[in-house]
DNA sequence: CGCACTCTTCACCAAATCTTCACGCCCCGG
DNA sequence: CCGGGGCGTGAAGATTTGGTGAAGAGTGCG
């Protein structure tokens, strides 16, 4: 009985994913593989399916990195799949964007029962939820890393991709320079403000309608910043 | 630290309820308990948290049952701890409505995380709602630093917001000048009651329906201000 | 090796905010 | 009726904070 959606496993044991795709395939209609972390940001990034399951100790990179950098587009719900019983790894995953954490050996009904859970929380509250992103005639799509203004692309640099993210993870909030820097620049010496202030302006000068009048970006003098809500 | 919104704890053991009411309050505002399903319902039914752990094993219902029950009018995100590890029991909460479910022993810090993984999901979406406050059509929103009247944002400076922060957390108390000052003002010299008068003054404008009959923040005469009850 | 792109830093100007002052109002007691 | 303390208001200068453009350093690629 598949179901609707899309599925991918990230696991570099073929015993193991055979396993855990056998189970999703009754829950999904598609369920990709991928064998290596990179692999399987790509096609998370292509394929933006609906849930994840992610194994850890992949050969190429570590779990933790993988399951934030997915989490910083990714709306999917992430299932973190270890051998590993520590607390520590169960927290930093969990902290780090996972939803839920199963350790091996783990029962393939209760993973599905799981997979179930995640989907029907995810779903009743994402009612029709894509990714893409309009305001103020500024088109932006946190899965694809893309950015138009009336179909034209924008070209965006990787750290103020990272900002412009944030901004708009946190739309209509007031985000003090402090919690900016940290989101952006995670480990870091210089002046945070200085470095804000550098990208900011050029952020605005490329996604504002009128950067000497920002519309998005807003200022709010002596605390942080505000992007406009959604 | 605790954060913002409501939990409830339903356990007829004491210690486990003191364990995890404990975990809790570090995220929590308010922790409710219940040692009884019957009770557990009632309060999730007049409380509405926001999250509920509910152990399994009560004395006057099934868990299953008090799982479905609840789940059939709130949505509150719902965390199972059970002693049973079978895989029938985990399944069957977790199609029950269950968002996740701990088997004892657990660790403190583990629960905390898949807590927070949880409000994580439960928040992305309705996003900043657990800490807006409203009064007389002035929705102030502590968390995001954010005030706005009629949806439209007001542009608060820093010691604005700083002193109106002071008078929400206090509403309904009257604040000497001297406490004011303190809070607000905290290393400085000059005259108390000319800084006060003066962004009180400013203030009142920007967020009174009508600045010259104020109805937020009121003058105790002689002794300081007050702002209205919440 | 040179090129293109990005990151980082700096110095200067503009804008917002803070602080202070002077004045007028209102209430109350003398 | 008059005077004074407490309070509200508006404005001006001082100070802090933010915006801008550009130049040098670092990086990866052909």
């Amino acid at each position: 009985m598949a179901g609707h959606g899309t599925a991918l496993v990230i696991d570099d044991e073929p015993q193991i994913v055979k396993a855990v795709a056998r189970a999703l395939g009754d829950i999904f209609e598609v369920v990709l593989r991928a064998s290596t972390a990179q692999e399987g940001i790509d096609q998370a990034a292509s394929a933006r399916p609906d849930l994840i399951v992610l194994d850890l100790g992949l050969p190429d990179r570590d779990g933790l990195a993988v399951c934030r950098e997915i989490r910083a587009w990714s709306s999917a719900a992430i299932i973190v799949l270890s051998a590993r019983h520590s607390d520590h790894d169960k927290i930093a995953l969990l902290d780090a964007g996972a939803d839920d954490y199963v350790t091996k050996p783990f029962s393939t009904a209760e993973l599905q029962a799981r997979v179930r859970a995640q989907l029907r929380r995810a779903r009743a509250i994402l009612p029709s939820e894509g990714s893409a992103i309009e305001i103020d005639g500024l088109e932006i799509d946190l899965a694809t890393r893309t950015v138009a203004r009336a179909g034209e692309p924008i070209h965006l640099t990787p750290t103020e991709w990272a900002l412009l993210r944030t901004f708009v993870r946190n739309a209509g909030k007031t985000l003090t320079h402090q919690q900016m820097f940290a989101e952006v620049w995670p480990n870091s010496g210089g002046d945070p403000q200085q470095y804000l202030r550098a990208y900011v302006a050029t952020l605005r000068r490329k996604i504002e309608r009128d950067p000497l009048r920002p519309n998005l970006i807003l200022t709010e003098s002596g605390a942080g910043y505000r992007f406009a809500t959604l």
